[in-house]
DNA sequence: ATAACGCTCAAACACTTGTGCTGTCAAGTA
DNA sequence: TACTTGACAGCACAAGTGTTTGAGCGTTAT
């Protein structure tokens, strides 16, 4: 099986698992290591996949170096801290931008702690800074940062960033579905919802994390 | 010769080195690292001056695993995360914590990610879970994180947790003072202020930072 | 069918790297 | 002087680790 990323499940999950044992450990796994705690039968198959991530430019490595595979995005910055694009700006008005037409690689990146949510939850994250006060119903303030997962459906009580298609803006609201219609409540109770019918909304993502500095 | 720290001339340069050597590459150095770059005639005074500064605090070590050299947060210079303790929750109508009670070793951590806010800025920050809807107007919710830096006093416009005396409460609110006056300005803009004397307020801390997974 | 290819095994091999001696040497101390 | 202590040297060993080799096996292409 292949991820959109070309990399086999096996492969995912090595990926993942250096991640991991360095934001605990701080420092690099060893072949060995991966292949322990993944229950590989052989080191030659860490190696051998290794190899293919780093053909696919996901790891570093410094051969016959101990403990030299480095993740690029990662070098230079460690503990715990996994980065995801910021695609952009987010304003009321306006739908999101499609994270399919900009270079996530060479976007702006932001760290998200792991203990806010762990990598593999991230991996289909990315991050925009609110622009005004229009989601300050959603207890979301200008300048705060906003981690979406892309995705077009959800379940009750989500909060999700709907695009209402009749007003041709976007609102972060929780989603409720019931016959058809669709309730989009604000996060503040002392705000009022908005009901309309199904076929207005389409969700443009999953509401997953925010962060806000006031430094 | 020693320093201020108590640390040779020769372990500063050890510690030195290390800071470097990840930075440049990614990975921790061996030890043979060590002794070949800084010109030192044997691994043995290098895992000798190891020790030391292991005794002393200033590294940390993993015996028996190739470059198992770690540095302590406090010293890394460009970590994606700082971590600062967790040491409660805050409730509406507690007053906050007092950090000197609270063991803050044996405190659970929570990641910042420095893009929040440098490494420094976080020297005297800590972090509290909310608990309700208490401090709904500040644009927190149920569940967030806040990350405080202990503080008694604050300037105009800083967003601060407030002690009022009168009703034994603490809220977080934007503070403003004039004339022996103070006013508490909710967050969220369609809120009211309260208006109190400055007496009855105490300062306890200033918010630097909120988290909300919704994960 | 036959070949080619991607992936996996298992084991052996060789280099990398931490550690453990055994000394040396200078500076203090009684 | 004799005894300690801190710091450094040199060397060898053993454990930690990356690499390589040869083979097995299922799927796909010729």
């Amino acid at each position: 099986m292949r991820s959109a990323d070309g990399l086999s499940t096996r492969q995912e999950k090595i990926l993942n698992y250096i991640q991991e044992f360095f934001a605990k450990h701080g420092y690099w796994p060893a072949i060995r290591d991966i292949q322990t705690d993944l229950k590989i039968s052989s080191t030659s198959v860490v190696a051998y996949n290794l190899k293919a991530l780093q053909d696919k430019g996901k790891i570093n490595r410094q051969g016959k170096v101990s403990r030299g595979i480095t993740l690029p995005n990662t070098l230079g910055v460690h503990n715990g801290a996994h980065q995801v694009p910021l695609l952009g700006t987010i304003t009321a008005g306006q739908p999101l931008p499609d994270p399919e037409e900009v270079d996530i690689e060479a976007a702006e990146k932001v760290d998200v702690p792991l203990d806010l949510a762990s990598a593999d939850k991230l991996k289909d994250v990315y991050a925009l800074r609110v622009r005004g006060l229009s989601m300050i119903d959603a207890l979301i303030d200008d300048g705060d940062i906003v981690l979406l997962r892309r995705q077009d459906s959800a379940n009750n009580g989500d909060m999700v960033a709907a695009l209402l298609l009749d007003e041709n803006s976007v609102t972060l609201k929780k989603f409720y579905q019931d016959n058809g219609r669709v309730r989009l409540q604000p996060a503040n109770s002392t705000m009022q919802p908005i009901f309309t019918a199904a076929e207005n909304v389409r969700i443009q993502g999953r509401v997953v994390g925010v962060l806000r500095s006031l430094f």
